[in-house]
DNA sequence: TTGAAAGCGCTACCAT
DNA sequence: ATGGTAGCGCTTTCAA
C-alpha cells in the first residue's frame, strides 16, 4: 500500500496538518521537526497524492494538448516543444489526437474537463467554434497555437502565414521565376488561406499574372500532394516553382517532379512550409518557411500557466504572432534560361 | 463553478447516493428517477469529476507513456498507436520524453505515481532498471514496448528484432551483396544489439567474411549516421550495402553516399529499420525492415488495461514479440557486375 | 428502491 | 509552533 500523509504522521508522532505544512513549506516548523519528517517521507517513500490535493481545490498541473495527429512530424515537434515548457514549469501533458473530427474533439474536450486538467492548449482545427465556447465559462484555462478563431477571446499562438506565403513568393520572384503555381490545404484551414493570400499579394504586386487555377487545395496526404503537383506541372504552360502550405505536399510535389524527370531546382523549384525533420532528410533539402516550432510551444505554455496563477492575466486574451522565417535549402534556384 | 453531485441532488430531490448509482449505472433505480437525474444532468451540464471518483478508490483512466522522443518520428507513431487504443479503452495518455536520460525517467516515474495513473508504457531505454523496480511493488501497473528487460517481470511488447537483421542480410546477400556493413546504434540498445547478431548470423552463415569493423555504433543524430556511413563508403573495399538500425541512421547513409556521388541502389544498396514516414519520404524511398507499429501500440495497451482490471492477469509477465516484415522498395537492388 | 453516513488523502482555517 | 477539524466530490456499505 502506498504511504499516506496519516502514516507519516503517526510515524513521527505529529498531526497531519503538520506533515502538510512541512510539504508545501508552509507555516512556521521548527527546524528539527520538519527535518524528522522529512526523514521519515524519506524512509516510507512517500508521495503526496496530487488527486487529493486537487480535490482540495488546487490544481491537477496536468495540461491537454489537441493536435490532428501526433504522429505527424509538424505536430509531433509541437507536442515535443509544449511538453517540454510545461514539464520546466511543473506540468504534464495529456495528448489528444483529434483527426480534425469535431466529434472527436467534443470527446476529448469533455474528458479532459472531467480530469480537471488546469488548461488546454487547442492546436487542431475545428468547425463548429462553438464546441469550445463552453469551456470558457469552466474553470479550464484555454489556449490556440498554430490555429487562429479570431472569434474568440483567448490566447493564441500563430506564426505570421501571411508574411510567411509572401517570404515564398519574394524569393522565387528573385530567383527570376514567373509561372509560380501553389499547393494549398483545404480552403477550410485559416492557416493555409492567408499562406496563399500573402503569396498571391506578392505575386501580383510584381504584376505577374495570377490565376485562381494555379491554386490546388489538398487534402492531408502526401499522395494528394503529389497528385495536384502532377497536374500542374503536367500543363504546357508548366510553372517553374511551386509553393507548398505543408512539407508533405511539397514532398508530393518534389515525387511528381521526379517522375515527370523534371530536375529540382533545375526545371522546378519547390518551396515547403513548416520546416519540420522532412524538411531536412527530403531530397534535395527543401528550402521551406520555418515556423518557429520551438518558440511557439514555449509561448502558448506560458500565457497558459500565467492565465492559471494570475488571474488578471486570465482575463485577457493574448495574442502572438511570430515571425516566420525562409530557409533556403537546395529545392530553389534561380531560373534557368 | 462546476456542477457537483450535490447540484444533482438538490435538483433532482434525491440523494447524491441515488445520482452517484444512475452515473454507474448500479443498484436498482426507477426508470423515471432515473430519467428525471438523467435529464438534470444533462441540463446543468454536469460531468463527474474523475478525480474525487478516484480518491474512493477507481481509477483515473489514465496512462503514462515514456518514450526517448516524442519529435522522433518512430516514437511518434508509437504514440499514436498506444493514444488510439487508450482512447478506444476509455483512457488518457500522458507522453513524456526522457531523451534517455535516467534522472528524467525518475523524474517522470515519480511524477506519474503522484498523479495516480493507472498504467506506465515504457518506450525509453533505461540504464539503470532498478529504477523501476520500485513501481512494481505500487498498485501501477507497468508494461514495455520496443524495449526489454529480461530481467524484469513486466509485460513486454517487442519486435523479433534478430529476425529482423536476419531479414535484412538475407535480402542482401539474395541479391549478390558480398561486402556488407552496418549502422548501428550505442551498444547498450538491446533491440540494436539483437538487430546486429541477427544480420550477423546469416551473413557468417553463408560463408562471408564478416568483421567487426564493419559495424559503426551511431548516436541518435542524422549526422553522426552520415559522418559513419562515410568512413564505411570511403574504405577501399568499399561495402556494396549497407544495414542501418533505424531510418535516421539511413537516411544519413542516403546522404552520404550522394555526397560520394555514389548512386543508390546501383552502386551502393540501404536498408533501413521501423518503416517510418521518412522511409517513404526519403530518395530513393528505403527499403527497411518494419515494425508492426500500430499492432504493438495496441497490443501494450490491451495488456495493461487487462492487468489493471483482472488481478490474475497481472501477476504474470506476457511477452508479446511480433513478427518484423521486410518492405522492398528503392534502395536495394541486385548488385550490378 | 432510496438515503444516511463513513471515508478516500489532503488543505486551510482556527485554536491553543 | 502545532493540532483539531471541516470540507473537497464521489463511492459504497448498511439501514430503512
Amino acid at each position: 500500500m502506498k504511504a499516506t500523509i496519516y502514516d507519516i504522521a503517526r510515524e513521527a508522532g505529529v498531526s497531519i496538518a503538520t506533515v502538510s505544512q512541512v510539504i508545501n513549506g508552509k507555516g512556521k516548523i521548527s527546524e528539527e521537526r520538519r527535518n524528522e519528517v522529512m526523514r521519515i517521507m524519506e524512509r516510507l517513500n512517500y508521495q503526496p497524492s496530487v488527486i487529493a490535493s486537487a480535490l482540495t481545490g488546487k490544481r491537477t498541473f496536468t495540461l491537454g494538448l489537441l493536435v490532428p495527429d501526433i504522429s505527424n512530424p509538424f505536430f509531433a515537434e509541437i507536442a515535443r516543444a509544449v511538453e517540454d515548457q510545461s514539464r520546466r514549469l511543473g506540468y504534464s501533458l495529456v495528448i489528444c489526437s483529434t483527426d480534425n473530427k469535431d466529434e472527436r474533439v467534443e470527446r476529448y474536450l469533455s474528458l479532459l474537463r472531467q480530469k480537471s486538467v488546469d488548461g488546454i492548449i487547442i492546436g487542431t482545427g475545428i468547425d463548429n467554434e462553438d464546441i469550445i465556447k463552453p469551456l470558457l465559462t469552466q474553470s479550464i484555462a484555454i489556449a490556440l497555437i498554430a490555429r487562429d478563431m479570431p472569434a474568440l477571446a483567448v490566447h493564441t499562438v500563430v506564426v505570421e502565414d501571411f508574411k510567411g506565403g509572401a517570404l515564398g513568393a519574394e524569393h522565387l520572384l528573385k530567383e527570376g521565376h514567373h509561372r509560380v503555381a501553389v499547393l494549398a490545404e483545404h480552403p477550410k484551414v485559416s492557416s493555409s488561406r492567408e499562406r496563399v493570400r500573402g503569396f498571391k499579394s506578392v505575386v501580383e504586386a510584381a504584376g505577374l499574372p495570377w490565376s485562381e487555377e494555379s491554386v490546388k487545395s489538398c487534402d492531408y496526404t502526401l499522395e494528394d500532394g503529389k497528385r495536384k503537383a502532377l497536374e500542374l506541372l503536367k500543363l504546357t504552360e508548366r510553372p517553374t516553382a511551386l509553393f507548398c502550405c505543408n512539407e508533405l505536399l511539397a514532398i508530393g510535389a518534389l515525387q511528381a517532379a521526379k517522375e515527370l524527370k523534371l530536375r529540382i531546382p533545375r526545371d522546378v523549384s519547390v518551396i515547403g512550409f513548416d520546416n519540420t525533420i522532412l524538411a531536412s532528410v527530403s531530397d534535395p533539402p527543401l528550402t521551406t518557411i520555418a515556423q518557429p516550432i520551438e518558440a511557439m510551444g514555449k509561448k502558448v505554455v506560458d500565457l497558459l500557466v500565467e492565465a492559471l496563477q494570475d488571474k488578471s492575466a486570465a482575463a485577457k486574451a493574448e495574442r502572438i504572432v511570430l515571425e516566420p522565417e525562409l530557409i533556403i535549402r537546395q529545392s530553389t534556384s534561380s531560373i534557368q534560361v
